[in-house]
DNA sequence: GCCGCGACTGTGAGCGCTCACATGCGGGAA
DNA sequence: TTCCCGCATGTGAGCGCTCACAGTCGCGGC
């Protein structure tokens, strides 16, 4: 009956086999060219012809198929995002900007999480979005581990940092922790507090070190002198035990604490020992995630436009997958101090 | 010189166009045939052979193009997930699990978060992400709105749903809430307190309404009066709100909240009105955020294990995708109880 | 000594699309 | 009228891979 060069390879049972081009054009009276350039809104097409392709168009309820797009152009039209832990507000709020951002502008976001943070770790899970065929990468991973790997990444892939980059030869954005520091501890020297304590996050973490340099900074600048540090892992946990070791020191009545969630344990710790916050102590939190507003007290603390940095990677890496150059650019995005009840003028002595 | 068909398509600059299966053939003195044959295990290749294809992949640099094997066999080895807002606990906690188990069966995954929820936007977001290519769809999106739009897919797009589904014919993966929501009550009950109060999720949120059912049926098991209800939108700000209502109330002594952060909320209203936690009013609540142990005081809550969720999405998936057909399964992930600082025994009376 | 049958390898088509180029056609300038 | 040019459309190749099938080779059995 058929030779074997009749068969066609998928059978076409049941559920019809989607549409594609050729099958619009058949139907439409055209080449497939001609679909194709209706797809693309070229101008060298006749109204009615147009007209005749987009109808059939709908009737087969076609769609282009994105594989054989990217086969053919090099393009996938999608971005990877690597992060480290998007259970985190922070990383989870770029995320969903870059997302958004993403979307925007017809591009698909992939996802890579990390389990175990290091060079290694960092490069494979670039390698592996790229595998998957995505035009570029953004690298949520303000450690020192990830920075570094950024440097051991191919040169011909588009990538963006966020928060920090190994030096003048990867993109990056970044809310401007220094500046965001500075003013947390600038608003409890201005309330009156002599000493400005610090919590702050792991020391392989960029943004811990920036904003301790903010706070050294406001210290510096307005003459007070630089009490001892703490740290912690960003977690309540460590905010709680490190609490702990500062209800030993004397003197303390202001503390600017890394992140809100290091706030909530040592506010959890300060209310155990019956110190009053913020009539006995004042303390400022970091990245004013939702909950901040409600915790016993609300907290004073520095919000950081996580959508706004989501929008300019998205925008840094598109340039950069059109230009096929990875040029150095830093943006950097403002945060700003919300005030609210955790923090209080100095009693008079 | 070169006549058109001399000219290559792409031209080969510096940078080295990437190396292409046959680019492996030849240096290894094979077929593109073997070299496949090699990359997937075939078992009738000779040892020789493959390992002289290895030794000229290694040596090109050679990794297969994702696109041209997904155009080809029709499957593209990664899956979308939609989601409304992955800036909360539990869907990012559910979008890790997924992510981790697709990386380990070599799936990539895809996202596309809803701006908006209702039926359109959730046909809109799993359209978009079939048009990526991807070859199945899990949908975290426990609205009713949600779960109705999963009734107009086209049949032929692999799904399953997280948390509920419209009825019978879409897997579901879900953890019991109404036996966690059971359990948080009957700690209660046992405690000694005679009435206890709900404050639930926004109504159109299916595990709002299990977790009313959960203590419901809790309070008719022990023959507990039910008091009214009241009702909350997830966030601290409304566990506050509400917590003002519940002031007016008298005989309030055990709270069961839908989920921590309106317990925070709650916690920080009663805290405000001096009334004290547990001493005067118990409080549980649901979900065991990382930050729950630290509340003041320790919120006792119930835990749901969204790894496992991710994990069985990716099961019934991946399933679905092989089999071609959507068997309808429910895979219910138990919750616990983790009995913290904010529950103690009714006082004597 | 020939056949058959495994083990191994190669050939060619084609997935659905875009790109470069060819072709047909009508109208205004020469 | 002739030529050219620009618009509208068609043709064929090929992106990098897998699938189906067609060899080729060596060896044991009759």
């Amino acid at each position: 009956m058929s030779g074997p060069l009749a068969r066609p390879r998928r059978p076409r049972g049941r559920g019809q086999r989607p549409a594609v081009m050729t099958d619009v054009a058949k139907l439409a009276g055209v080449s497939h060219q001609t679909v194709s350039r209706v797809l693309h809104d070229s101008p060298h097409v006749r109204r009615g012809t147009r007209e005749r392709v987009l109808a059939a168009i709908r009737q087969l309820d076609y769609r282009p198929n994105p594989v054989a797009q990217a086969l053919v152009t090099g393009r996938s039209r999608s971005l990877g995002v690597v992060s480290f832990d998007t259970t985190l507000y922070g990383p989870a709020s770029t995320l969903l900007g870059i997302e958004e951002a993403a979307h925007d502008r017809g591009y698909a976001v992939s996802i890579a999480s990390l389990r175990s943070l290091n060079r290694a770790s960092v490069v494979g899970a670039v390698q592996r979005l790229r595998d998957q065929g995505v035009d570029g990468v953004v690298v949520i991973a303000p450690q020192r581990a990830a920075v570094d790997a950024l440097l051991h990444l191919p040169p011909e892939v588009p990538v963006v940092a966020v928060e920090a980059g190994p030096d003048d030869s990867v993109p990056v954005v970044a809310v401007d922790q220094i500046a965001g520091a500075a003013a947390a501890t600038r608003h409890l020297l201005e309330l009156g507090h002599r000493n400005v304590w610090h919590i702050a996050g792991p020391e392989d973490w960029l943004e811990a070190e920036q904003r301790i340099e903010g706070w050294r900074s406001a210290l510096r600048a307005a003459g007070a002198a630089e009490p001892p540090l703490f740290r912690g892992d960003w977690s309540a946990r460590s905010g709680y035990d490190v609490g702990e070791h500062l209800l030993a020191e004397s003197g303390v009545n202001a503390v600017f604490v890394a992140n809100d969630q290091m706030a909530l344990g040592l506010l959890r710790r300060l209310h155990e020992a019956g110190r009053e916050t913020p009539g006995e102590i004042s303390v400022v939190g970091f990245d004013d995630i939702p909950e901040a507003a409600y915790f016993t007290p609300p907290l004073t603390t520095v919000r950081q436009d996580f959508a706004e940095v989501g929008r300019s990677c998205l925008h840094l890496l598109l340039a950069q997958i059109d230009s096929r150059v990875r040029s150095w650019t830093r943006v950097v995005v403002a945060p700003e101090l919300v005030v609210r009840g955790s923090t209080t003028a100095a009693r008079a002595r």
